[in-house]
DNA sequence: CATGTTATTGACTGTGTGACCAACAGTCCA
DNA sequence: TGGACTGTTGGTCACACAGTCAATAACATG
């Protein structure tokens, strides 16, 4: 029997260690994102790679290790679809914004609500939320800076805003998450309202 | 030795089915809000009571029924603190704000924010949640139709103000929980900014 | 080709979980 | 007082989990 098509126990694919840690963060990511963080666990891991689940422990030997990396990795990667690089501070705004009313946000969403519960009970995994939850913050901050310094935003907070913007993301995020859209319409226009009016700028104006 | 007290295996104490129910009721209840939603076990609930998990079984044959009736129950039991009975719609909001903003309903926000996350995985927690939700939506949204109606809000859109509150609740729960508080002084502020905002009042108006 | 390194496995431990069930004992009624 | 009802116990089963370790087999290097 070819062993490269043999569909039983497959033989033994050895790989290098950082291909592997890769491949197992990855895999980790994933089942955050997909199945909740606390779906984490050396089997469920490991069966997405086809692998053992001592494997896992071999490359990371506390299992809290790999939910931290896989979180880290998951928040990291969602985060490059928010903030294109290029295009005016108002632009850059619109784009976040649209980005979380349609919906696409939806999975970061629902990964953040996941770890601010979970961050109750695990100080790593406050301590790496709180990191994530600034970078983010400086993202938006140095967006709305640049908009004032440009003269498109007014004389404005920056920081007032910036905390009213993230956190009407994070209650849209909460209703977001049980799939139902209890409030209705209003609901999926909220952070554009909010951002408009933390701006003082007319309603309408980021759409 | 008097059994009565004996400190040791404490004599069997035969209760009253109703009364036996409404304790472990309770006793899950306070597990959800202390320690969480999904450390809500038989053990758990047993050890509270100083009683054998199988009796927990024998009442809630389901363990997930127990964990859908103690949801319920400290969501209920939670509410009830919310909105006052007597006083002008006005009144009324200030102290739903006030309660908020003060960071007494902590616990009923961490609360929520782990219901949220686990109703993905569960469906009758999600129907529950819903449930819930439509609750405190309609306490609210008679609040706010009394006030129009009473002359005190001016002509607003009830359903729109209600959505922007409470996604800004949530969003505002969300922050509280991880006990950080990421976004500054803008935070506290921040339900009595959207609410005047909302309504069309001038800020500071429910202060 | 031989040898050492190490990626990978398989089997084990201990703990926590929900579910199940036979036996026990408190309470109430005849 | 005696029996029936049932609240309560203690034990067991099956499963999922993290963690440990010796044994194995793939690779690299000489």
């Amino acid at each position: 029997m070819d062993p490269m098509t043999s569909s039983t126990p497959s033989p033994r694919s050895r790989k290098r260690p950082e291909e592997r840690r890769e491949e197992i963060l990855g895999a980790a990511a994933d089942i955050a994102l997909e199945e909740g963080i606390e779906r984490i666990t050396l089997r469920a891991v490991a069966d997405r790679l086809g692998v053992r689940p001592g494997l896992i422990t071999h490359y990371f030997p506390a299992a809290e290790d790999l939910v931290i990396e896989a979180f880290t990795r998951a928040a990291e990667v969602e985060r490059e679809r928010f903030f294109p690089a290029a295009g005016t501070p108002v632009e850059r705004l619109v784009h976040f914004i649209r980005y979380i009313e349609s919906g696409t946000s939806a999975p970061l969403a629902r990964l953040w609500l996941n770890a601010r519960h979970l961050s109750r009970f695990s100080e790593p995994l406050r301590v790496v939320l709180d990191e994530q939850d600034a970078l983010d913050r400086e993202r938006l901050l140095a967006l709305l800076r640049e908009g004032v310094a440009a003269g498109e935003f007014g004389e404005v907070d920056v920081e007032v805003v910036c905390a009213r913007i993230f956190i009407a993301v994070d209650g849209s995020g909460s209703y977001v998450n049980s799939g139902a859209d209890l409030l209705g319409e209003a609901h999926a226009r909220f952070i554009s309202d909010v951002a408009e009016w933390a701006l003082g700028m007319p309603s309408g104006a980021l759409r």
